[in-house]
DNA sequence: TTTCGTGCAAAAGCTTTGCATTAGC
DNA sequence: GCTAATGCAAAGCTTTTGCACGAAA
């Protein structure tokens, strides 16, 4: 779970901006946006599923599905895509940075920030792209795994 | 396509690989690597698929599958995880490198190398993970979207 | 001749969609 | 009260699997 301040404060946030396009606060929206915001572990959506279903007895994926892509359409959450692993969330930077995974377990954390400008300007000048987003993952064993 | 020399090079050390390992060269599977050595454009399973079925008529999307299950195994093909785009395949580079691609067509291609093995050991150093490999993917719009 | 590979069809995951019901605002 | 959101069930996609047949070495 994240810190109680900043993470309060993002769901503050996103409330805010969902208002203020006509969007409906709705319980079981609620909830989704508190999951994204609390956690850091870059959940997936039937992870986000898992966690509310008991407090919350007629959520169903679709709804958690359904608020995902409404966050994601309006740039309020990075969606990481993976096959194997599923699709996983991150409601809390919901903008480009590198990412390191292990490939025994999932987890995923986010290292601090690395400068990726001057990377990104040789890569336009290179291929002419107007680049727009960028993603940097890392894939390794974590500590964890590598005492098993 | 590629430049013939380089994918006919890349597409006999793959079949001396395999055939080391014991594993037969049938004409769907050595259908499968020419594409993989021939073409840049990352393709799908289903691209390689539609490229081949109307030379080889039986052959089927579960072979061509197996073919790019039993490479990424080997390591002789890199496998993109995408779940909008589908999953694409380099048969030429299999190893982690950067990609440019396009969020209008999905076109994929590789710019020049960049050196990552110091940000590899700064990631390595922070979080206590094993690194192993990597993904740099930059979006954006490709020269022939934005003109359209 | 002995495996291994193929390819059909079915299954398995994950995600989306249609639609009637419910509930924000 | 109007309209958007929910949630069930069904459908859609991509990828995998089981199994009988066919073919490589």
């Amino acid at each position: 779970m994240n810190d109680n301040k900043s993470s309060e404060n993002r769901l503050k946030q996103m409330v805010e901006r969902l208002k203020e396009s006509e969007h409906r606060i709705t319980p079981q929206r609620y909830a989704v946006l508190r999951v994204l915001c609390r956690s850091r572990e870059h959940p997936s959506a039937e992870t986000i599923f898992n966690l509310l279903a008991p407090e919350y007895p007629t959520m169903s994926l679709a709804t958690v599905y359904k608020t995902l892509n409404l966050l994601k359409k309006r740039g309020e959450v990075l969606e990481l895509e993976f096959s194997e692993l599923g699709n996983r969330y991150d409601g809390n930077k919901p903008y480009p940075h590198p990412h390191v995974i292990c490939t025994g377990c999932g987890t995923i954390i986010d290292p601090s920030m690395l400068d990726l400008e001057e990377i990104t300007s040789k890569m336009m000048a290179e291929t002419g792209f107007r680049i727009t987003s960028h993603r940097l993952d890392f894939y390794g064993i974590c500590p964890a795994c590598q005492e098993k």
